[in-house]
DNA sequence: CGGGATCCTTACGGATACTG
DNA sequence: CAGTATCCGTAAGGATCCCG
């Protein structure tokens, strides 16, 4: 069987591209990249706080009480591995840390932003007309 | 203790108002609420898929072999629940169903969009030069 | 101060089999 | 054709305690 790459029609705004062009979630594919950088809980959150400026893990421990230590380190970890936070440690007692975004971290800025435009948008057009079927009489192309 | 809210300063970018100005992963947050609507394995192919018109359950099968029946018609539920993709039911036999986005499923275009143009940035700042501390010298507010 | 180690519970995704 | 039902393994998130 001949893969249906050869015969499918792209968009060649959502899929410029052959590594977007993907029958899987493959992790090479911009999306998925795009999507693993934010994923998980508390994530985003703590993207919009570094995005003001570096900030210390105490200091990160106070603005969101409710993130224990646990999974704040593994969030930070995990940010680092993905090259999107670097450290600074101040030797010295006590011990000082800062992380602070990297050029790539900062690079989510416009995904945050559109992130919180489109979860507006989407908000407006599911609450406001509860009505099932949204869709309107004649637009399916523009 | 006063909340941080009343003196931390705020991003107007990041945060423009209350529903974004959050301490916790709190599912009004239209941050939260974009991301809910993409989030899930496969979801984004799915959306990628749908952007292109209606689609039915056997050719999305087709399309996604590896994607099983069970993780399939659980996804669409879940579009279907976040009003993101309506049914259509032909009568008959056999059976024609017909998934297509509502308008708030059109909506992600953009975030999708944003996503595979950010995801390429991520890849081109991590894998070009692999210099850790990607931060150059003098640059924080722009 | 800034974490790591451990344990636990739940949510998620996948495989297989069956049905209207 | 278009799904649902069941079972199962893994990973994610949280709580607690401990340590340099």
């Amino acid at each position: 069987m001949g893969h249906q790459t050869e015969t499918h029609v792209w968009d060649e705004e959502l899929a410029p591209e052959p590594r977007g062009r993907t029958w899987r979630p493959e992790a090479g594919c911009p999306v998925e990249v795009a999507l693993a950088a934010v994923s998980g809980r508390w994530t985003t959150l703590l993207l919009r706080e570094l995005m003001g400026g570096p900030r210390g893990f105490t200091e990160l421990r106070t603005l969101f009480p409710d993130l224990s230590a646990k999974v704040l380190s593994e969030r930070l970890r995990t940010l680092r591995e993905r090259g999107l936070v670097a450290v600074e440690r101040r030797r010295g007692f006590p011990v000082r840390t800062r992380y602070e975004l990297t050029r790539a971290g900062e690079a989510l800025r416009v995904l945050l932003v559109e992130l919180y435009a489109t979860g507006e948008e989407l908000l407006r057009l599911t609450t406001a007309s509860e009505t099932r079927d949204e869709r309107s009489p004649g637009r399916l192309e523009a």
